[in-house]
DNA sequence: CTTGACATTGACATCAATGTCAAAGTTTAG
DNA sequence: CTAAACTTTGACATTGATGTCAATGTCAAG
């Protein structure tokens, strides 16, 4: 599919999936005529994007993220112990993160369930967590 | 205490707390010098605000969701309906978020158990979930 | 063949979060 | 008293993620 599809499907703007293409983070394959080329697995891949960069990730660190998907994928070995180390430190960062969001969500939840409005969220799909 | 030792304890600079009370999201009190003058309760109010700020929240967001927050503490009523929907969303937006940060998390995790680095996490507190 | 929808690249604009610098007042240590 | 360290306000710079626009090429339908 080209590029107006998956940015669609993937609910982004076409502008965005070259932004990413251009940060190094998705690599279409090229037509004769220079259109970008994507299926099924880049959608999910520019989803999955999307949403660590609307997380606070910068584009930069998404790719170091995915990038280890990758090699995980591919079953590859060791990593030099510097690497190692900043990996430890994004992942302190990461779980800072998740628990900050679960903290607001955890509020946000709770006040409405308070509320007048509780069948928000039944509608919703409000897992307990 | 001022402005320095706030923001060296909340891990920011002094910079950014004026902005946050420019933003609305802190308000200090004024000594008759001109002043700012926070608490320890602003020390943690900055760090939460901080935290949602590098998660992806806008400093916008963030007022909402910690007014919702001082609104709970003092145990006041009901919201309209439009509120409500809103903080619905809002709600799904940070679920996602934090499914897609767990996600990552787990990838690092599980990437760095595997390696020859596996006791890095046991150094930083690697809590399963 | 022509028209309309979509692609391409590249430049420029914007917005939020921050940094940085400057000029001027304040506090504190010596 | 003085110098160093801190604060204030305000302006300007920067960075990252996006939007938007323009000029041009491509494709598919009529």
């Amino acid at each position: 599919m080209r590029i107006g599809e998956v940015a669609e499907r993937a609910g982004v703007s076409a502008r965005l999936v070259r932004y990413y293409e251009q940060q190094g983070l998705i690599e279409p394959i090229r037509l004769a005529n220079g259109y970008r080329e994507y299926d099924e697995s880049h959608v999910e891949r520019v989803q999955r994007i999307a949403g660590l960069v609307q997380s606070g990730l910068t584009t930069k660190l998404v790719k170091q993220v995915m990038g280890l998907e990758d090699t995980i994928a591919r079953d590859e070995p060791g990593c030099p112990r510097s690497v190692a180390d900043a990996l430890a430190a994004e992942l302190v960062g990461l779980e800072a993160k998740i628990a900050c969001l679960s903290r607001s969500r955890d509020t946000i939840r709770d006040y409405l369930a308070r509320s007048e409005h509780a069948a928000l969220l039944l509608e919703i799909g409000a897992e307990a967590s």
